[in-house]
DNA sequence: GATTATAATTAGAATAATTCTAAAAAGGAA
DNA sequence: TTCCTTTTTAGAATTATTCTAATTATAATC
């Protein structure tokens, strides 16, 4: 795996946020103050391809990116604010329907996050 | 409603597919030829925030409208081809695991399409 | 260590999707 | 008709992302 491959790996990894190109652009720099946006891209569509972090995106929201590891994620509707959460695995469940194999599923379930529920 | 949102809505109600804002643009262009793509934008942001259509994203790809009855999407990982499918509602199930209300949610199943699996 | 081949990175231009802005046009209400 | 509000237009501007070609780094071989 190439030089900054690896340390962008980490920074998904690691990261409990979900961090967009440009941020990680951003994070990576303070180590590597060389670095460039577009290598930042490459090297996640990269890792995208061999499966080792995936991509998440959000109506109207710049794409953002995600450990593999399976989990869901909770979006506020008004902040676009957005977490991880764990439902009930519905592989199985949804292979049984669909009478054929999936390959993965995305889920994403939106609500009012605790501040603007307040807000309102 | 305006004009032209009426002729948007229809459009997306009618259609089986899911149409880009410049499909949908080409579309009421026969029936509108002077109507402008910013106006399609204007619009279909417009009818959003109404309620009354959906925006679906897939990763890498541009967005696209849709009606706003509850189903899902199957995607193909391959091509991309994006299809309506309804599994089991899962708003009870879902409010249940968090203990809160949701607004709503979003699910698509990635699998093979068959063209793609026999290519492959 | 020099030489070559391959892969990774860079810089910046190019593209695509979408939004913004200000002006023009259309539609009511008075 | 006049005035006010909403919608539409045109096109510039912005943003995210990709592409291309040149450069640099890495590894493999002599």
């Amino acid at each position: 795996m190439s030089r900054y491959a690896k340390q962008i790996l980490n920074l998904i990894n690691q990261s409990k946020e979900h961090m967009t190109a440009e941020q990680i652009f951003l994070e990576l720099k303070k180590a590597e103050p060389k670095v460039v946006l577009a290598t930042v891209y490459n090297n996640l569509n990269a890792l995208c391809e061999e499966g080792l972090i995936r991509k998440i995106s959000v109506e109207g929201a710049t794409d953002r990116y995600d450990k593999i590891k399976r989990h869901d994620h909770l979006v506020c509707r008004k902040c676009g604010f957005l977490s991880d959460v764990s439902f009930e695995d519905l592989t199985e469940s949804l292979k049984r329907q669909i009478g054929e194999d999936i390959l993965s599923y995305d889920l994403k379930v939106f609500y009012l996050c605790p501040k603007c529920r307040e807000k309102k």
